[in-house]
This record gives structure tokens, sequence and C-alpha cells, in this order.
DNA sequence: ATAGATATGTTATAACATAACAATAAACGT
DNA sequence: ACGTTTATTGTTATGTTATAACATATCTAT
């Protein structure tokens, strides 16, 4: 946590752009939208991004290839966390409750596995489009 | 079901290739192995792997970019899986218990989403690798 | 036969990600 | 302040994964 407050100047200019745009962005999305504040080249956003998901302050939609700002400010159980991503509107909404972390919990141990990251992605769509 | 059992040429190759590998592989690996057998360009693989996937007979890895067979002949409720996946031996095992559908369906219902695709993937250290 | 559907082949290109090396800048003990 | 180490950044080239667009062939039903 005491890490978790400093971040460069690459790692603070790629979490702006995260945390304007409301759904998940490509490296190379994030690389245009920083052309102007002279990134050139798509390692300066992947390895911004590396250690931003080291953080807990990004994650990446593994069925998406693409990164979203954490929706709680940073995960303190990280990577512990099940992604809903619609498909008509882009949303994604970020589920870390005990649920999540029990099921994976019980999953591991029913296989004898030791977690080091894991991934949950629903894609279908959303209540909101769903109605509309 | 009874769309299942006729495979084209091409979907019989790349599904014969995926069923003698135990673990799993990326579609150029499968091309690599299908070149003696005429294939030449990666949409050959690509094509026929979205086929056996809507069948429920391949599986896609999202944290791999990889793919591996059903190891269930066929998943009866598609997509409705978890894998776990062993970064020191590459093994891959595939849970499709109630827990699994339980969870996604709680999930689901908890935020109103209709899920057509789902991806529950663990990455770790197996059992055998751990004690080894 | 022939029309429509399905499967296949081929080339080119798009999209995503990392290797390797060079140069700077910040942190630290003396 | 000083040199040493460590972290960060820049740059070029390349590797890896996936699809677009178009051509051809095969199968199926009438
Ligand atoms: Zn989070
Ligand atoms: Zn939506
Ligand atoms: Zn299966
Ligand atoms: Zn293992």
């Amino acid at each position: 946590m005491s890490e978790n407050c400093k971040l460069s100047n690459n790692e603070r200019l790629v979490l702006d752009v995260l945390g304007r745009e409301t759904g998940p962005m490509s490296a190379y999305m994030i690389l245009d939208k920083l052309r102007g504040s002279g990134f050139r080249a798509p390692l300066q956003v992947y390895r911004a991004l590396e250690k931003l998901i080291g953080m807990g302050r990004v994650h990446r939609l593994e069925s998406l290839n693409a990164f979203i700002a954490c929706s709680h400010m940073s995960c303190e159980k990280i990577g512990v966390a099940a992604f809903v991503i619609c498909e008509r509107c882009e949303h994604v909404q970020e589920v870390c409750d005990d649920s999540v972390s029990l099921f994976l919990a019980g999953l591991a141990e029913k296989t004898n596995f030791k977690a080091s990251k894991t991934s949950i992605e629903l894609r279908g769509v959303c209540d909101a489009c769903e109605k509309a």
C-alpha cells in the first residue's frame, strides 16, 4: 500500500487515460491517446500497464486483450475479481465480493492448486441493453 | 448433438492434433503440425477452431491465446467450465461441476446479466509441481 | 444440370506483445 | 558533492496472434 501511491510519470499518464475512459481500452488505444504527451512506442504503454496491474490499480481483460482501471481505486485482493462485460455497450462491471473469492478458493482447494492469478469474465448483454 | 458428429476434413485434422497433445496449443502450433497435411495459412486453423469451439469440442484459453480439446468428449453446457492451468508443467485441468455453473448463474443474476460466453481461468502451480 | 449453401485456399494486412540495447534520471551511502 | 547503483524511459526491430477480402471448389437438394 505504501508503494501504491508513488507512480512514475508514464504510469500516471496511463492511469489517467484509463480513468477518464468508462470502458476498456487496448494498449494501442492508450498509446494513441498519449502521443500528445510524448509517447511513441507500445512498450511505453505495456511497461506502465504491467506496473499498474501489479499494484492492483488496473486490470487486464483477457477475453478482450484490453485494460480497465480498477473500479475500487485499487483492489486489495489483487486478481480476485470477476468482470461482467456487455458486448453491446462495452460496459464492464467489476465484482469483488466474497462469493467470488470463496468460489476461487474452493476451486483451488478441490484441485490442490496454488493460484497466483485468476481471471473470470462473463460476456453477454447487460440489463440496460436487454431492456433497450 | 446431431451436428456434433459430422466434422469437415479440416475440423477433423485440427481436432486430432489437439487430441494427441496433452497441453494447450496456439493456432500457429497447430498450423505447423498440419503443414504435412496441406495446411498453409492460419485461417485454415482458425476457421476449424471456431466451429469446434461452437460444438463444445474445443475450448479457448483466453489467458494463453491457446486452445485445448474438451476433456469430456464435448461439453454439454458449452462455455460453462473452469480451467486450472499450471505454469510450470503446462497441465490444464477442466472443471465443469455444479459449483461452477451455480457460481456463474449467481453472478449473472446478481448483475442482471445474460451471459452468452464465460471464461474462468486460474494460473499457478499444480499439486504435482508443488511437491516436486 | 443447376442454384444455393458450405467448405477450402490464398494473399495481404491488422492487432497485440516483447526482445534487445541505449540513454537518463532518481536514490543512496560515503 | 561524488560515484555507484537502481529504476525509469526511449528507440528500433521483431515476434506472435487474428482477420479481411477475394477466389475456388465441393456438396446438396430440386
Ligand atoms: Zn479492482
Ligand atoms: Zn450493455
Ligand atoms: Zn469441455
Ligand atoms: Zn504442474
